[in-house]
DNA sequence: TGTTTAAAATTTTAC
DNA sequence: ATTTTAAACA
């Protein structure tokens, strides 16, 4: 073990403080860059270390798999013994562990399956099929997010307030509880109960509340500010008999209230714990002393935060690179020629990120990264784990594991397609539902029982019999080597082999991501616990290769590089329209913490760069400098104006135009704040309109509200439709 | 049942 | 513009 001490000496005053406070409430506010990770992983040493705690008296929670790990390894190589005994992991992990750990409590047993969003998404969409209520105006998507959020604030569907349930003129929450009676017929769970069930676990049985408590006596949460009610409450109930919890976070960092985050927890933590210490880190080890004041001007124009100066001993440094440009691919040029000298002067391409505020601007920047030839990675992009292929074989697999898994069984009955085709599966559907069971079972009965026809008969009896042959083997083979013999044996790889319609290189690629997933598996001992791996932790491990970082801001926070740039830094795009037409002010109180979050990734340089006109749903679309720019003190900033951008815009001028500097971030067309620029909502009942391929029509019906407006139109040619007001670019006749 | 064609959806952020 | 889903067709 390292002396302890000796590290505690090198830390500044309040990180020394917090590290030393191992009783009672403590809430470290800590900065971005104030070294946040080397307090908590210090701390938690120090807890062990003095003997307040052993490892397994102690639960560390974090948001996000990486940050466990970090902080898993960091502790580690501190104390020189494994963290296994400790209660560490992120919510939704350690949520599972306890799930798991007393299922039967909740109406589950212990293999149940946690479904990913699209599970999720095709259950829910089958609920509301069987509501009959049309799915176009009240997708499930929009459903799953409503019950997520209920699940956020630990409401069960008989908590909700009937006020909260607008779906579908109230029948949400009827939905809801059908939801939950499918998941518990199913033996799953989804994300959302991975926080909540627990929590109820711990509120109906004191026993087990008890034994947790005697446990656990010393609690560290990460990221405080982005905790949910359901996890506030969790954390309120594991530390109500001890008090001893350490929370960490900073709300300017809170960027998650879409996912339920409240800011509130932080800001009330105080008051929730009674003599609670409060210790503010400040001094920021990270970032040049230009990049700190911009960060610290545009965060100053939040309302809602607990108010605090970031300062460095570090010089002024560069001035924040400002780049208007004509367009996206002049942007993504910009900087994949700037990755490309920053390498060529000896850099390397690890030192830069590329930070977006959406997904969808990934391909433009690939495109061009490819183009110039400068290696990168899209960080949280495509998830691994939700390639179809993927999918796929590990449907294979939880139906092996868990036969009552009806989506798993939907997902690969006919893949490769096998001869079973609607009319079966309605059979079998039937024979399911009339005796409650799942459909797995119901094959086999209506097999038994000589109800299907010829073709399917004889598949569902060959991949009843392989099931079971596979069970036998099941035990004997090790998961990956079980994993190689059902992609074979189904047919599964044949099937990609004789696709023809794909590209070969895309069969290739399908082939080579399945046998990754044979390797990864060759980390488990059983099936049960690489499940576990695939549902939880979804961020694929980066290779340590010499690439430029491409991600979102959401996907950079605890992040931190040389070099970063910022494209796409317009009105309307970031901040994002959706939040300024919603919630008002919180809406762009969080975009602002997020350009925050963003411009705070920096360490030396940062680049931010606006287009003039970019490509939206496949046509170009005017836009203007990000409002949070003009946040940005002018002295830090060096604007770099180019030709074409001038071309275009004449107002910004050249860099040596004396009226430049002080026009350049004035746009061109007025601010329109609060309003959306498409034609959201603007559409009246009766209206006369011209489409493009309908032709002349009178508008019948509005439903919904903004860019998600459903129109019915009656066309004079075409007849009767529905359409998405933001998508039919429809004209005024 | 499988293939072709046309319409609708996508773009907020993610455990 | 590109991708996904539905429906029409063979």
């Amino acid at each position: 073990m390292q002396n302890i001490q000796s590290i505690i000496d090198s830390l500044n005053p309040p990180q020394a403080e917090a590290v030393n406070h191992l009783q009672g409430p403590l809430l470290v506010l800590a900065g971005a860059g104030t070294g946040k990770t080397r307090v908590l992983t210090t701390r938690l040493a120090n807890l062990i270390a003095t003997g307040t705690a052993q490892p397994h008296n102690i639960m560390a929670v974090t948001f996000t798999n990486k940050a466990a790990k970090e902080l898993a390894e960091r502790v580690e190589q501190l104390i020189g013994s494994s963290t296994a005994g400790m209660m560490l992991g992120t919510f939704h992990a350690l949520g599972a562990r306890i799930l798991r750990r007393h299922a039967e409590r909740m109406g589950l047993r212990p293999d149940f399956t946690i479904l990913d969003t699209d599970d999720q998404k095709r259950l829910l969409d089958a609920l509301i099929k069987e509501a009959n209520i049309d799915a176009t105006a009240y997708p499930a998507r929009q459903l799953a997010h409503i019950i997520s959020r209920w699940k956020d604030k630990a409401w069960l569907p008989s908590d909700v307030p009937t006020a909260e349930d607008g779906f579908a003129g109230g029948r949400g929450i009827s939905l809801y509880r059908a939801y939950q009676n499918r998941l518990q017929a199913l033996n799953a769970c989804d994300f959302g109960d991975l926080l909540l069930l627990p929590v109820y676990l711990l509120k109906q049985h004191n026993d087990i509340l008890a034994e947790y408590q005697n446990r656990l006596t010393h609690i560290l949460v990460d990221e405080y500010q982005d905790t949910n009610t359901v996890q506030y409450l969790w954390l309120r109930l594991l530390s109500m008999a001890h008090k001893n919890i350490c929370v960490v976070g900073d709300d300017d960092q809170s960027i998650y209230g879409w996912r339920g985050a409240q800011v509130a927890n932080i800001l009330k933590f105080e008051k929730d714990f009674d003599g609670a210490k409060v210790v503010r880190l400040e001094q920021n080890y990270r970032s040049t002393g230009t990049i700190l004041k911009a960060a610290s001007a545009v965060i100053s124009h939040n309302d809602e935060r607990h108010s605090k100066t970031l300062w460095t001993s570090d010089d002024d440094g560069e001035k924040i690179h400002v780049h208007p440009v004509v367009d996206d691919r002049e942007e993504a040029r910009l900087i994949a020629d700037a990755c490309d000298s920053h390498q060529r002067d000896g850099g390397s391409y690890t030192d830069c990120a590329v930070l977006f505020r959406t997904a969808a601007q990934t391909r433009s920047l690939e495109e061009q990264f490819i183009k110039v030839g400068v290696p990168y990675v899209v960080i949280g992009g495509m998830k691994f784990y939700e390639r179809k292929e993927i999918r796929d074989a590990i449907a294979y697999l939880r139906l092996f594991h868990n036969p009552q898994d009806d989506l798993a069984y939907q997902r690969i009955i006919n893949v490769p397609r096998r001869g079973v085709g609607n009319a079966a599966l309605q059979t079998i559907t039937d024979v399911a539902r009339e005796r409650t069971m799942p459909l797995l079972a119901a094959t086999e009965i209506a097999l038994g029982q000589d109800m299907l026809s010829g073709k399917a008969k004889g598949a569902l009896t060959t991949f009843i019999d392989q099931l079971t042959v596979w069970k036998n083997l099941g035990a004997a083979h090790t998961p990956d080597r079980l994993m190689e013999l059902i992609l074979e044996e189904s047919g599964y790889l044949e099937m990609l082999r004789q696709d023809k319609a794909a590209p070969p290189d895309e069969t290739k690629a399908r082939m080579d991501n399945l046998k990754e997933l044979v390797r990864a598996m060759q980390d488990y001992s059983d099936v049960g616990s690489f499940l576990e791996h695939v549902s939880l932790v979804m961020d694929g491990e980066d290779a340590n290769e010499d690439a430029v970082r491409l991600m979102t801001v959401h996907a950079s926070k605890g992040l931190e590089f040389d070099t970063v740039f910022l494209p796409g830094f317009e009105d309307g795009l970031f901040p994002h329209q959706r939040s300024l037409n919603e919630t008002g002010v919180k809406g762009i109180e969080e975009e602002r913490r997020l350009a925050y979050v963003a411009i705070t990734r920096a360490k030396r340089k940062l680049v931010i760069v606006y287009t003039a006109s970019r490509r939206m749903y496949g046509q170009f679309q005017p836009s203007t400098a990000s409002r949070f720019l003009q946040e940005i003190p002018e002295e830090c900033l060096e604007i770099h104006a180019t030709v074409g951008a001038s071309l275009l815009r004449p107002e910004w001028g050249s860099r040596t135009d004396a009226r430049a500097t002080s026009d350049w971030r004035k746009p061109a067309e007025p601010l329109m704040p609060y309003t959306s620029v498409s034609t959201s909502s603007e559409w009246d009942i009766g209206e006369r309109v011209f489409h493009q391929k309908f032709g002349y029509g009178n508008i019948r019906g509005t439903e919904g509200e903004g860019d998600n407006a459903r129109l019915t139109i009656a066309f004079d040619k075409a007849g009767q439709k529905q359409l998405v007001a933001s998508l039919a670019k429809l004209q005024r006749a």
